[in-house]
DNA sequence: CTTTTTATCAACCGTTTGGACGATGTGCGC
DNA sequence: GCGCACATCGTCCAAACGGTTGATAAAAAG
């Protein structure tokens, strides 16, 4: 009784030495590929329909056009098959995002074979699975209040880091320059800053863009 | 008469991809793998001691200890090892630097199979080899002028990247304002660019930080 | 139904910036 | 030695920004 697999990643590179990992595995058989979101769904489809559904999928996340997040929201939604996220980075809001969109474990693509492993026959059986790593970033996150800002105040944000000035986002925005002003006034606060330069840094500091 | 391939990845996935991928293929025969750019020189020289040195060394960029960048300098200064670099990004910088430290090739890691081991026969035989994709980038860059910022000028924007305002940067590099805001406006007029977020964002798109 | 959040605008005031001069000293290449 | 790029400092003024206060109104949350 195999764990049959489909693997989610934009580099044939990656696909072959997954698939080479989980050869040498007789618990893992790897039935399928994908280079994108969008074809890991339609993949996914296809073997439900057929009747015979997957027990876990291998998801990259940096994926173009379609990313990983969209799709382990869509197959975790729709399909209810277990995802295991594989991918390089581990930045407090993929990690949160992923863990939203439904995947059931989180890995960095540095991990040795053997913890690879362990976590695909995790995930095709349910349980749930964090790298230390992954757990340490998560734990940084649960410390310090989360800092959410509206939408007006992303798109403000967004602007501010293209290095537009109070006019240029007032114009853009269909409003006036003291709207952009109090929102801005919000942004800093939030941020714990005092001038937009600071708050673009903090930003990215923080992954908000 | 096969070709002796040393691969260089942090990632074990990546390396097991690699190896998978040569393995179907008669002319490439992968006899090394190293985790880091220590690593990887220590596997050249200890092949160039035994007589047998390798014909030519895949090589990511981003690793840690030693990035490909300084390991891809010592192996081709020191054992005129080819190296082709395999790696996920392709920043100006990055493709710029790679070459001036002796690359052969430069591949992005989503590239076909066919593709990539057709570029490893190319390096080992001492041709060049660059994709499309890098190509361009290089002409984009050859286009407009190279933007050269002195010492000073990028102490100054590092600063500014922080959010410091002109007193801060001035007590920091124990200058006055007057001169901080000289050397912003020289910034600002290099950058082609009117204000001091808008050179942040334009040197974060130009790799100057 | 009340409170909070969010988005909108205005007016005022002080500070910071950006821009346009000019000026001096130092090191480097030709 | 001459010119050039670089770093340093200064002044002046207009424009942009930041902080405050206050106000309206719709939407979400409680």
């Amino acid at each position: 009784m195999t764990i049959r697999v489909l693997l989610v990643d934009d580099h044939p590179v990656v696909r072959a030495g997954l698939r080479a990992m989980f050869e040498e595995f007789e618990n893992i058989t790897v039935v399928a590929e994908a280079a994108d979101g969008g074809a890991a769904l339609s993949e996914v489809a296809r073997f439900a329909e057929q009747g015979h559904p997957l027990d876990a999928v291998v998801m990259d996340l940096q994926m173009k056009p379609v990313d990983g997040i969209i799709a382990t929201r869509s197959i975790t939604e729709q399909f209810r098959t277990p995802v295991l996220v594989l991918t390089t980075f581990d930045t407090q809001t993929n990690i949160v995002a992923a863990v939203e969109a439904g995947a059931l474990g989180y890995l960095l693509k540095d991990a040795p074979p053997e913890q690879v492993q362990a976590a695909v026959v995790a995930t095709a059986e349910g349980r749930r699975t964090l790298s230390p790593d992954i757990a340490a970033t998560l734990m940084d996150r649960m410390h310090r209040p989360v800092i959410t800002l509206s939408q007006r105040e992303t798109e403000i944000l967004t602007l501010l880091a293209t290095g537009a000035t109070n006019r240029e986002m007032a114009q853009r925005l269909f409003i006036s320059e003291s709207t952009v002003k109090t929102h801005l006034v919000h942004i800093y606060s939030k941020l714990g800053v005092d001038n937009r330069t600071a708050a673009v840094a903090t930003a990215r500091a923080e992954n908000l863009l």
